[in-house]
DNA sequence: CCTCTTTTAGAAGACACTTGCAATTTAATA
DNA sequence: TATTAAATTGCAAGTGTCTTCTAAAAGAGG
């Protein structure tokens, strides 16, 4: 019998292992759903999993090239951020201010992506969206608005 | 009698020297107006002008906090590339097999930001939209289409 | 539980910058 | 055009993030 993380470990040809096990579960209890490889490395430490900062990298890549996780750079950032491949296509808005990311979807912006390659005659392979500003929370007391919220869901913006 | 150049470094309070000259007149030579910092180094090596790496590094920093270039990351690329500031917003759109980059604007993208942003609850500081593919030199022939481009204009897409 | 192959930890290395500092250059003033 | 104080530079050393090397350990099939 095998779990979920394991089937979908199964999927990819990649053999079960302790690390990679551990490294799905953090992602899947990480509050922002985006993590850093040292943020997921320190956390794995904190919970006395003895996993090197090497296997970390590893295994991310890994799992970005079987389609397991996606990988962001954000702003100036210099580091990668990793979030489980929930098989939605979104984008990202983050707050600049707390650091938080909240993903969303506009069909309007996608469509007109489709439009302007075609107009520069480029076949789009990918893209992404990144919008930058303060969240409500920090904008009225300095709180990050996130800190709450339970479930993660993409936003489907209104095509009002 | 100052040259352009000159006026421009005078208004951000930065000296006049020869590094930060050459390196505006590199980039304003640049074929695809994105240059790397090491490539802008390689090239100034190249005419023979002696300008140290950490120099070029510095400046470029000076110059993007003074609003002089604009700095991007793009794809899995680890590493920033510089344009001149032409005070026109503009997104970008990347040949993912000949490395160019072409400038566009769709008034229609911006306008449904700012409603993303809204919905969301973010006071909106910044974004990035980048779009990868495959421009049309490479499709058909393997030549890169923007070799030959000689002017360097923000491409305006219809909002039909 | 044996054997073969994959995976891991840790150390060393790679890459793209960034910083410390002494020497040089700039530019305001004499 | 000299003088001089402050800004700038070059080089070397240092960082942060990530990758690679190797011997040892752990999975998977028989």
């Amino acid at each position: 019998m095998k779990s979920p993380k394991e089937t979908s470990l199964a999927k990819t040809g990649l053999r079960t292992t302790h690390p990679r096990l551990l490294i799905l579960e953090v992602l899947e209890k990480s509050r922002t759903r985006h993590m850093g490889a040292e943020e997921i490395y320190d956390s794995l430490r904190e919970s006395n999993e003895e996993v090197g900062l090497a296997t970390v990298y590893r295994v991310l890549t890994q799992f970005e090239q079987n389609g397991l996780v996606l990988k962001h750079r954000f702003g100036e950032d210099s580091k990668a951020y990793y979030e489980l491949n929930n098989e939605q296509h979104h984008d990202h808005m983050v707050c600049v201010e707390c650091g938080d990311v909240y993903e969303f979807v506009d069909d309007e912006i996608e469509r007109r992506q489709d439009v302007v390659a075609d107009s520069l005659g480029f076949v789009l392979h990918d893209h992404s969206l990144h919008l930058y500003g303060v969240c409500s929370g920090m904008e009225k007391n300095g709180e990050c608005s996130m800190k709450k919220r339970k479930s993660e869901t993409v936003y489907q913006v209104e095509s009002n």
